[in-house]
DNA sequence: CTGAAAGCGCTTACAG
DNA sequence: CTGAAAGCGCTTACAG
């Protein structure tokens, strides 16, 4: 496994050059001579040889790679992650390789893991931080982070100190309201954190109501009771629901795991969806399609997030997109 | 976003010792005075010090990084990547992590983002690769790529050269097949790839035929049609069979999405699961424990895949324990 | 226990 | 168009 890699300057014996010229023939620097450039491809080709990243990184001083955080529930189990998360990550690494960055990522949960000097190292140019914004302590560490000069960028609303992107929610949720209403529905639910320091849901709920009260209905809110994940968050609250308002014809759940929690929910009470009640999620992740019936959601432009991202974090020096909201669209499906 | 880092030599003058003093102090080398070491870790701590690592892996010709290739299919979104991928990068995230080491991900699928050289160019001590086998093109190039010296590590079974690790797929299919006949099915059908070049699909209905065999019962076997995903075959899969074999009781699927798509095709079919047929899958990803009735399926201890491939891709580096199998547990939920 | 110095493998300003 | 040389920021053998 361990061959003594070439360097340039094995590369450069085989072709007769200096270690310069190689250097310069494989950086595609102008002013090389197309017959030399082409002989060192060769000796470099045989030899087998590839470029030192760290002792190029080392000299340039740019390392080409971004560093991806995904802040974890703790205790959480890395496949019980939200599929939202990995949807985001899989784009973002799109967006990445498109510029010919590497992707570092982390999953981060607890102090014991805590991690942000990936920038400070060297090691990556800059960071985007995405991920639950459940976990206090880790965004407490973020934003310590942050304040001693670190910039990054962050998906969701962790918080206001932060630069961050997120979804154009308070549009997700009056397109929610409307789809709801257009089809009869009157007495509507919106399930979802009222208390959360997650501004995300508060936009959601809060276009969602504004769009409901433009129709003279006023919702019934429901903040889902403490449990182990979303989904089984889900559950619980719909069957509180059904216990306080009996004759709930839709609801609009905060996000799609939630609503696959309350699509379970409402089964298990016998209510048959969409005939009964209607759903509408958020987040379009591939589970809600699979459900039966299939989700209705609200789907961010995912492959738009993920570019956006990637360019604030890599092109926008000041942070100047901040703030940036990620299209969304209804995606009319089986539940509503 | 630019202010020059700190260098060790910073470092060293602040602390009034000299540079390489610094070095040793922050890396424990033995045979430091505690007390200098203090003062070199609170100069290091005042400047916001952190160790260049591409200076520090050039010395060290390590860079504490491990590579994770996710063969993609051509043309497939990100987000529609199979969750079980995903659930295997998270549970190599931890391995990873769990011993220091980054994690560099590239997601490829095509000639044009096809690459292998993260050990090459130092940027990786060893790579994995994972992902669907049947991107034959990709598989065709980490081949030639293994035949350049670069040894690596895969997930599943795309060919017989590569150093692998698996699940115990053929025990998996055994257990379902015992479940479907201890709980009274006669009728039992097989449905996944039978002339594909993925082992693993092999394994599974072979151990799932030897022990209906035992049973004396002969299996039907359905090769799911040609369509966009596994969740497409699986639907259309569902239906040629009921056509076939009207009177199916039971059905092993040899993957999650796979079944996903046959229980939607047998709830199109009106056929009731598990009354009418029983359904088993394997992978165990998260979104069949969400469907209705969640679906029964055979599980790969995930943590212990993720942790026995880091450790083959990073320790055994003469790939003694290529050919480690998986183990796995039948999850009964509800549709077997 | 600590310091001066070599060297990891590149990139590029400088000189020709 | 090409080469000799400096230097990126570390780690560690060598000397004291």
């Amino acid at each position: 496994m361990k061959t003594p890699r070439p360097t340039s300057f094995d590369v450069a014996e085989r072709a007769g050059v200096s270690q310069s010229t190689v250097s310069r023939a494989l950086r595609n620097s102008p002013g090389v001579n197309a017959e030399t450039r082409a002989r060192v491809a060769a000796a470099a080709r045989e030899l087998g040889y590839v470029v030192d990243r760290h002792a190029s990184s080392l000299r340039l001083k740019s390392s080409e790679t971004l560093a991806l955080v995904t802040v974890c529930r703790p205790g959480e189990d890395r496949s019980a992650i939200n599929p939202f998360y990995f949807a985001l990550l899989g784009s973002i690494a799109a967006a990445t390789s498109a510029r010919g960055f590497n992707l570092l990522v982390s999953f981060q949960e607890s102090a014991a893991n805590f991690r942000a000097d990936f920038v400070a190292s060297g090691l990556a140019d800059a960071m985007i931080v995405i991920g639950t914004t459940s976990n206090r302590a880790a965004w407490d560490y973020f934003a310590a982070a942050q304040a001693t000069g670190l910039g990054f960028v962050c998906w969701g609303s962790p918080g206001d100190p932060f630069h961050w992107m997120r979804s154009d929610n308070g549009t997700g949720g009056g397109l929610a309201a409307d789809h709801l209403v257009a089809s009869g529905r009157r007495r509507i639910a919106f399930v979802g954190p009222q208390r959360s320091p997650q501004r995300q849901f508060d936009e959601r709920r809060e276009g969602f109501t504004a769009a409901l009260a433009a129709h003279g209905i006023p919702p019934i809110l429901v903040e889902p009771p403490a449990a182990a994940d979303r989904h089984a968050q889900g559950v619980a609250a719909a069957h509180a629901l059904l216990a306080a308002h009996p004759d709930v014809d839709a609801i609009f759940a905060a996000s799609d795991m939630l609503a696959l929690g309350v699509l379970q929910g409402l089964k298990e009470a016998g209510r048959r969806v969409p005939q009964d009640i209607a759903l509408i999620g958020f987040d379009g992740i591939r589970a809600g399609n699979m459900a039966d019936p299939a989700l209705t959601t609200i789907e961010p432009d995912l492959d738009a997030a993920g570019e956006a991202l990637v360019a604030m974090a890599l092109e926008d020096d000041d942070f100047t997109h901040s703030g940036t909201r990620i299209p969304v669209r209804l995606a009319v499906r089986g539940t509503a």
